[in-house]
DNA sequence: GTTTCGGTTCTTTTT
DNA sequence: GAACCGAAAC
C-alpha cells in the first residue's frame, strides 16, 4: 500500500462530470453503470481504478475484464499515469486471457498439463474435420467442419445441450444429433490427447475448475477484492457465471455496459445479463451515463431515432453537449463501384476540408463489402489500413513460424508438426500422417534418432533443409531462445520459402521479423505462444497503427469499430440484405433487433460528419444485377433528420 | 499413390 | 484472399 502523503490528490471533481463522478467514486458493493455511447465510459472506469488504488486497494487485488487486450492495456496505461505510485500488478485483459492465466496454474485439476497449447479457429476446424473423417460420418449432406465447430462453440458458450442448439439455430439442416454428438466426443478426446484447448475450452474449463474446486475458487474470490467488467452487455452465460463466482465473496462488482450496443448474441452473448443485474445482485446501485461528449446533436438525433426501433430495451437518451453542426448525409448511388468512387472522392474532400485521414473511418457489415473500395483507394493514392477478416496472427506466415516454436515446446503437438513438415517440398497430408504414426504419435525435436527417422521419410531434396531446421534445436538444450530460433529459421529456410510462395514476401518477412522482436518481450516462449493465440486483430492493428509512418483512413467492420470514434464516419451498403444482413435476419429471431443495434453502434462512432451510402444495385458475379431496397434502418430515420442526395444517376 | 497447381467460387460478425 | 476441386506432374 503505497503512501500518498505528499503527493497531490487527484481532483476528481474537476476531471469528471457529475454522472461520471458518482459512478467512479461509488461506495463498495454491486454497481451497474449504464453508459450510453460516447459518454465517457472508459474515462469513468479508469478513474474508478484510480479511486480504488488511491483509497488503498492493492492493485493486485483488482480484476479488470475488457473486451480486447488492447482496451485493457490502454485503460491500465491511463490509470497508471493518473495514480501516484502506479497500478502495477493489476489483472487486466479479456475473459480468455484471465482464464488462460488461471488454467496455466491449475490445468491438472481439469485433466490437462499446464503446458497445453491453444488452438485457434483454424486449428479447431482442422481437428474437427479430421474427427469427422476418421469416424466416416462424412457424407455429402453432413455439416462442414466450420458448421460443426460453430455448433460446438454455441453449445459451449451458452452451456446448453447440442440438441437444443441444433433445434434453435439450425432447424433447416436435417441432421442426426447423435452423429454430431459422436464427432464432438471424438473432438474432445483428440484435444485431450494433443494437450490442446480451443478458445471455448478456456472459458468452460476455467468455470469447471471453479465449480469443482472450492479451494481454487476460494483463493481467487479472496484475491479479487474488486472486479470491474467492461462491455458487460456482451457477456455470455459462461462469462457471467465466471464473474458471479469470482465476486461471491467480496461482492464488489462493477459492471459497465449499454444494452443498446449488444452485438455479440451470435457468440452466446445475452444482453439480459445486464438487464437482470439489479435483480441478481440485491442492493445493486445503478448509475446512468447519458451525457454525450462525442457527437454533434444531429448525429445523436439520428442515433436516438434509430434505436427507437427496438422498444424492448432500457430506454436511454443520448443528451448532446456539443453545438449544432449539420445533418448527416444519406447518399443514393447506382452501384458498388459508384459507391467506391464516391467514397474515395469524399475522403479526399474531407481531407481538403481539414480532417486528417486518421480521423476518417469507413464502416461496413461484412468484410467483403469493402472490396470495391480497396481497389479504388490505391488508385487515388489514399493510404488506408484495414483490419481484415483473418486475424493477424492467423496468417500463414505467422502460423508457420509459430509451429516451429510450438514443436520445441510440446512433443504431442501434431498440428504444429504437420504444419512445419508440409512446408517442405514433396510433403503433404499423407506423408505427414505416415511420419506421425511411425514416430509413435509423439515427436521430440531434440532427439537425434527421431529426427533421423523423419529424414528418412523425406525426399532427398528436402532432407538437407529439414536437417538444417531441426538443427536449430540442439539436443540437450532445453531452454528456448525464441528470437534466435525465429531468426535462424528464417535464415536457413523460411526466407527462401516465402520468396518462392508469395508475391508480397517482403511484407511477410517484416511481419516475421517483428514477431522475433516480440518474443523477447515475454518471459517465456510458452507465454508468448499463448498470448499470440489470444490476441485479436484489433489488438494487432493497434500496435501497427502506432508505428504507421503515414496517417491513413481506417476500414473496419462495425464489430471491430466498437469502442472507437472518428471525426468522420462513412457507412457502406446500407441496403436490405447487406445491412441488415439477410443471413443474420434468417438465423436468429432477434436478428432484426441486433442488426439495428449494430447500425446504432456504427452511427455513434461519428463525432462530426456522418455519411450513409445506399447503392441501388448489386452487380453479381454472373454479370446480372440485383436491385437493393434501402436499408430499413435508413427508412426508419425521419427524413428531415438527414440530408439526402443522389450521385451518379443519369 | 501423392503432391502440386491452376482455375473457380464465395465472402457475417470473433475470443 | 482462401477454400475447394479436378487434373497434371512427380
Amino acid at each position: 500500500m503505497s503512501s500518498t502523503i505528499g503527493t497531490p490528490e487527484l481532483n476528481f471533481e474537476a476531471l469528471l462530470n457529475a454522472e461520471q463522478l458518482a459512478a467512479a467514486t461509488a461506495p463498495d458493493g454491486p454497481i451497474l453503470v449504464l453508459a450510453a455511447a460516447g459518454t465517457g465510459k472508459t474515462r469513468t472506469l479508469v478513474f474508478r481504478v484510480a479511486h480504488l488504488v488511491q483509497r488503498g486497494t492493492d492493485p493486485e487485488r483488482i480484476l479488470l475484464l475488457t473486451f480486447t487486450n488492447k482496451a485493457a492495456r490502454e485503460m491500465l496505461a491511463r490509470a497508471h499515469a493518473l495514480v501516484p505510485g502506479g497500478v502495477s500488478g493489476l489483472w487486466g485483459g479479456t475473459f480468455h486471457h484471465m482464464a488462460n492465466r488461471i488454467l496455466r496454474r491449475y490445468a491438472n485439476r481439469v485433466g490437462f498439463d499446464s503446458d497445453y497449447t491453444i488452438l485457434d479457429r483454424d486449428d479447431s476446424k482442422t481437428l474437427v474435420g479430421q474427427c469427422a473423417k476418421d469416424l466416416k460420418v462424412k457424407r455429402d449432406d453432413f455439416p462442414a467442419p466450420a458448421v460443426l465447430m460453430s455448433l460446438f462453440s454455441a453449445a459451449a458458450n451458452i452451456d446448453a445441450p447440442l440438441e437444443q442448439i441444433i433445434q434453435t439455430r439450425y432447424s433447416d439442416i436435417v441432421i442426426d444429433v447423435d452423429e454430431i454428438e459422436i464427432v464432438r466426443k471424438a473432438y474432445e478426446q483428440r484435444k485431450q490427447k494433443l494437450g490442446a484447448m480451443d478458445f471455448d475450452d478456456l472459458l468452460v474449463k476455467c468455470l469447471a475448475l471453479f465449480r469443482q474446486n472450492d479451494d481454487v475458487s476460494g483463493r481467487y474470490c479472496e484475491q479479487f477484492a474488486h472486479i470491474l467488467v467492461d462491455e458487460y452487455q456482451d457477456t455470455n452465460p459462461i462469462q457471467a457465471e465466471l464473474v458471479d463466482r469470482l465476486a461471491v465473496r467480496h461482492r464488489n462488482l462493477l459492471v459497465v455496459g449499454d444494452d443498446f450496443q449488444s452485438i455479440y448474441s451470435w457468440r452466446g452473448a445475452d444482453y439480459r445479463n445486464i438487464m437482470s443485474f439489479p435483480q441478481r445482485y440485491e442492493g445493486a446501485q445503478t448509475y446512468m451515463l447519458e451525457t454525450n461528449y462525442r457527437s454533434v446533436p444531429e448525429i445523436l438525433e439520428m442515433a436516438n431515432a434509430c434505436i427507437a426501433g427496438n422498444p424492448e430495451q432500457f430506454q436511454k437518451v443520448l443528451r448532446p453537449t456539443r453545438e449544432a453542426y449539420h445533418k448527416p448525409g444519406v447518399v443514393r448511388l447506382r452501384d458498388g463501384e459508384e459507391q467506391a468512387r464516391y467514397v474515395t472522392d469524399l475522403i479526399l474532400r474531407l481531407r481538403r476540408e481539414g480532417i486528417p485521414l486518421s480521423e476518417i473511418a469507413v464502416l461496413y457489415r461484412a468484410h467483403f463489402h469493402a472490396l470495391d473500395l480497396e481497389r479504388c483507394l490505391p488508385r487515388a493514392h489514399v493510404p488506408y489500413v484495414i483490419v481484415s477478416g483473418i486475424r493477424f496472427f492467423e496468417q500463414a506466415h505467422i502460423k508457420d513460424v509459430c509451429s516451429l516454436l510450438r514443436l520445441m515446446q510440446s512433443k504431442t503437438d501434431e498440428l504444429a508438426f504437420s504444419r512445419l513438415l508440409r512446408l517442405l517440398p514433396g510433403v503433404g497430408e499423407r506423408t505427414v500422417a505416415k511420419l506421425w504414426q511411425m514416430l509413435g504419435n509423439t515427436f521430440d525435436i531434440r532427439s537425434a534418432s527421431q529426427r533421423k527417422l523423419v529424414s528418412k521419410g523425406l525426399r532427398p531434396a528436402s532432407r538437407d533443409r529439414w536437417e538444417q531446421i531441426a538443427a536449430l534445436a540442439p539436443p540437450g538444450k532445453e531452454d528456448v531462445d525464441g528470437e534466435e530460433i525465429i531468426r535462424g529459421f528464417v535464415e536457413v529456410f523460411y526466407k527462401d520459402h516465402l520468396i518462392k510462395s508469395y508475391e508480397n514476401f517482403d511484407r511477410r518477412l517484416e511481419d516475421v521479423a517483428a514477431l522475433a522482436e516480440d518474443v523477447t518481450k515475454f518471459e517465456s516462449v510458452e507465454g508468448f505462444l499463448s498470448d499470440v493465440a489470444l490476441l485479436t486483430n484489433v489488438d494487432a492493428a493497434g500496435d501497427g497503427a502506432e508505428t504507421e509512418p503515414e496517417e491513413s483512413v481506417r476500414l473496419s467492420t462495425v464489430h471491430q469499430a466498437k469502442g472507437l470514434e472518428w471525426s468522420a464516419v462513412i457507412i457502406l451498403w446500407a441496403t436490405e440484405g447487406m445491412f441488415p444482413s439477410s443471413r443474420a435476419l434468417q438465423d436468429s429471431p432477434d436478428g432484426d433487433a441486433e442488426e439495428r443495434r449494430l447500425f446504432y453502434v456504427a452511427i455513434t462512432r461519428a463525432k462530426d460528419e456522418l455519411f450513409v451510402c445506399v447503392p441501388e444495385v448489386r452487380r453479381m458475379r454472373d454479370g446480372g444485377v440485383m436491385y437493393c431496397e434501402p436499408s430499413r434502418f435508413v427508412d426508419e430515420i425521419p427524413s428531415n433528420y438527414v440530408k439526402t442526395h443522389s450521385v451518379g444517376f443519369i
